[in-house]
DNA sequence: CATTCCCGCCACCGG
DNA sequence: CCGGTGGCGGGAATG
């Protein structure tokens, strides 16, 4: 047996921290006997109390011993089990804790410290390896960015708020909520009937639409992030970690079972179980970044009890993402534009690898002429950071922006904006380093207006064709934002598979339906399945709200106009033959065919601001025109609204089978976006939007502030909403807690029509709205939703045909079941 | 046995 | 080619 040292694990106690200048190494105070003796500054103080927290147990156990030490004989056995670098201590959470410690939580300006791995892993006696996890996930959360080879650069949390609320409207819009209730009722259905494999299937397949690619969400504001980073396919992990915050902040109660998370996760394509194994690599993963996420005070651990059985989870204790009042598409409603330049970024990014699926390499970086325009555009403002993708990048943009063009801004530039654009933008990319500059020429000729400057390369141009945009903001660089403070935009760089998404423009969404629908009809009874959610706290928690709160507010400059504009690109794919490979067995063939994928990418909000006029209006919803995003909203009020995305069907997407059944989820940013961008174009007075459906139009509204929360504007004839409820209270997000009504469900039928564009695409979908399907921050119930199998009550089955007549889609309601969870906390 | 998750091999990548 | 990165999964602690 090891004999204990004891030392050792006092030693690695001490925590080093260093002041946030810190650079060189110092030598930590000895403190042995404390654990967290962190006593720099009252933040650090508090964090180190906070942190306890999580890892508590560990340091109860280490206090217990010195209390014990104390006493006699029990020294040696306790001192065996501690001092043993017992696995607890060396667990990456207390490393983390221990890398956080050193650096302060909000470095001011003139404090900004850099991180040398060498030193870091020196004094901290650890592996670097330890060292990688902790800081992808940082990364992940803008919290830190890479500089160069060993050095990462602290921003501490101020990017935090930013970071969320994009990861936020990036789950949002990948219907991560659809998601989880599929999973979720798969389960459920399992339970019932274990023997079936159906529901497998249709899990599997629905499943399936998430993207396994991965993107990772930037922020670009302030900070930058070395070039050298961007590189490529290997930020699994840190965009595991954002998808993983992006489940907390999507869904209701902010828990989230580590279980669903990896089958989110995983994504892709899976048929199932395909993978034991690969689920479990993504547990082991999900640990590593639950550690550091807990370490963050992000996330604690808890329990969840549901009929099956206890499941790990973990519950969002972070701050509260602002409803993301103007984020949403629906803001754009306002007039304002944001600066399209976030847009442009990310549509960079995205388009780079879309247009590029070259899977190899991506040639375009280093193709001279490309480097040169980079260079040239970094030297231009010293902000845009590694250039090497932006070229591409700036195609993307183009692309937006002429979707906008067309679409939103009804410009007469591009008629057929949507069909056509797809194919563009792919040939001329390929392969040339010019084409960026050719697609800046026609971006330039369709509207001088946006290229104000005289380098097309530029992205600025995009973003202000509208001519909304002020050229100054053309002046920033795309990529980098100095002012973080008004608006966020998110730039979503998507995975080069992804990309002919975009070209291809279908949407993505999960269509794959349960093949089975009907059969999933559970029982009449709306399977209540109720769980129940007890907290139990461990002692002493008291949350923290607070600590967050305040800082946030310091830290957000405002909550002004500011506009966030995202954009994701999500594409569905179509299957490809060869993926058919084995569908579990029988089956029917084919359904299950369709692979979605989702946005994915990485999500750069630009901070850049715009002052608040400018609203990212257009840019959001160019993005999620281009994007084809499909997006779930929830509102507080109505809960969770879909929107059908119409036009799914106007992409034409062979692949595609459409289920009754779930067609729910998909919002799809391009039917919204129409809508919306009426509305938004008339402004604010419009409250009556031609077409728009009613719920998105509400939505907007409602976000914007133009209504009442609680007020529905019947927007369309056809449609039939059923105002939920007027409170205007419900609208709240913040700390306030809305109130959940019950019972009541209005179903909302959208219309979309999507005339213009590759043809009328008319969907009708009625919709349940829950009322109010938000929970108290205390969640004691939870109320999950479950799609309804059609046949329902209120099942109404809508059709639409899309101008091929080829597909159509119908409907069933959604439903809810509610079931009560319980959480248990450590 | 189940849950957590540490450790470190080894493929990649970028310089 | 080298050394930093970080995917990945065995299997050891723990529960």
């Amino acid at each position: 047996l090891k004999t204990p040292l004891k030392q050792a694990a006092t030693s690695q106690l001490v925590l080093t921290e260093r002041q946030p200048d810190c650079q060189p190494l110092t030598t930590p105070p000895k403190s042995k006997e404390t654990p967290p003796a962190d006593p720099w500054t009252p933040t650090s103080n508090l964090k180190m109390l906070i942190s306890a927290a999580s890892p508590e147990i560990r340091s109860r156990e280490q206090r217990r011993q010195l209390s014990d030490c104390s006493s006699e004989e029990h020294l040696l056995a306790d001192e065996y089990e501690k001092s043993q670098p017992s696995r607890k201590e060396k667990s990456l959470g207390l490393l983390c804790h221990k890398f956080l410690a050193r650096y302060p939580d909000y470095p001011s300006a003139s404090q900004k410290s850099y991180i040398c791995l060498d030193e870091v892993t020196e004094e901290l006696h650890v592996e670097r390896r330890r060292i990688y996890d902790i800081v992808n996930v940082l990364e992940s959360l803008h919290m830190v960015s890479r500089l160069a080879r060993n050095r990462y650069v602290w921003h501490g949390r101020h990017n935090l708020p930013q970071t969320l609320q994009a990861l936020k409207k990036v789950g949002e819009e990948n219907k991560y909520i659809q998601q989880i209730q599929m999973i979720k009722k798969r389960e459920y259905e399992h339970e019932f009937d274990p023997d079936c494999e159906r529901n497998e299937e249709m899990a599997s397949s629905f499943g399936s639409s998430e993207q396994s690619e991965m993107s990772f969400v930037e922020l670009p504001g302030v900070e930058f992030r070395a070039a050298s980073v961007n590189g490529r396919k290997y930020k699994s992990l840190r965009v595991m970690s954002q998808k993983f915050v992006m489940l907390f902040l999507v869904s209701t109660p902010q828990i989230v079972s580590l279980e669903v998370a990896a089958k989110i996760l995983i994504g892709e394509d899976q048929l199932e179980d395909l993978d034991k194994s690969k689920f479990k690599t993504k547990i082991r993963r999900l640990y590593d970044i639950a550690n550091v996420l807990s370490s963050l005070k992000l996330i604690k651990k808890v329990h969840v009890t549901e009929e099956r059985g206890r499941k790990p989870a973990f519950k969002w204790t972070g701050p509260e993402v602002l409803p993301n009042i103007q984020d949403t598409k629906l803001e754009a409603t306002s007039t304002i534009c944001s600066p399209p330049i976030s847009e442009s970024i990310s549509s960079k990014e995205q388009c780079s690898k879309t247009l590029f699926p070259s899977k190899g390499k991506q040639n375009f970086t280093r193709h001279s002429s490309l480097i040169k325009l980079v260079k040239s555009i970094e030297n231009d403002r010293r902000k845009i950071q590694s250039a090497p993708t932006s070229p591409v990048k700036i195609s993307a943009s183009i692309f937006v922006f002429l979707f906008q063009l067309g679409t939103y801004q009804s410009l007469p530039v591009f008629p057929n904006t949507v069909t056509q654009f797809p194919a563009i933008p792919k040939h001329q990319l390929e392969g040339q380093s010019k084409t960026a500059e050719e697609v800046q020429m026609k971006c330039a000729l369709s509207s001088p207006e946006t290229v104000p400057k005289p380098e097309p390369s530029q992205q600025p141009a995009l973003s202000q064709p509208l001519g909304v945009c002020p050229a100054s903001h053309s002046s920033v660089s795309p990529v980098i934002l100095p002012h973080p403070q008004s608006g966020v935009s998110y730039a979503i760089y998507l995975h080069p598979s992804q990309a002919h998404t975009v070209t291809t423009y279908s949407p993505g969404f999960m269509l794959q339906p349960l093949p089975c629908a009907n059969v999933t009809g559970v029982k009449s009874n709306n399977s209540k399945v109720l769980n129940k959610i007890t907290t139990e706290e461990g002692d002493n928690q008291r949350d923290m709200d607070e600590p967050t709160k305040s800082l946030a507010h310091e830290e957000r400059p405002d909550t002004k106009p500011e506009t966030s504009s995202q954009r994701c690109l999500k594409r569905s794919q179509p299957l490809q033959e060869n993926n058919l490979i084995k569908r579990r067995r029988s089956n029917e063939e084919s359904l299950d065919t369709s692979s979605t994928f989702f946005p994915s990418g990485y999500l750069i909000p630009l901070t850049h601001c715009t002052h608040g006029n400018k609203a990212d209006c257009s840019n959001k919803e160019k993005a999620g025109v281009c994007s084809l995003q499909h997006t779930a909203y929830s509102s507080p009020i109505t809960g969770v609204i879909t929107m059908p995305a119409s036009e799914l069907k106007t992409v034409n997407i062979p692949a595609f089978h459409i289920t009754p059944l779930n067609i729910m989820l998909s919002p799809n940013s391009i039917a919204a976006a129409p809508v919306l961008s009426n509305s938004c174009l008339n402004s604010s007075s419009t409250s009556s939007a031609p077409n728009p459906s009613s719920s998105a139009l509400n939505f907007m509204l409602q976000h914007i502030g133009l209504i009442p929360a609680g007020v529905q504007v019947p927007a369309n004839p056809v449609l039939q909403h059923v105002p939920v409820s007027s409170q205007p209270e419900n609208i709240s997000h913040g700390s306030g807690n809305t109130n959940v009504q019950e019972g009541k469900v209005s179903r909302n039928i959208l219309q979309l029509d999507r005339g213009g564009l590759s043809g009328k695409y008319g969907a009708v979908i009625p919709l349940q709205q829950p009322s109010a399907p938000k929970v108290p921050q205390e969640p004691q119930a939870v109320t999950e939703n479950f799609f309804r199998t059609p046949g329902g009550p209120n099942t109404e089955p809508s059709l639409s045909a899309n101008s091929d007549g080829t597909e159509r889609i119908s409907q069933g309601t959604l439903y809810i079941p509610q079931r009560k969870l319980e959480v248990s906390e450590d």
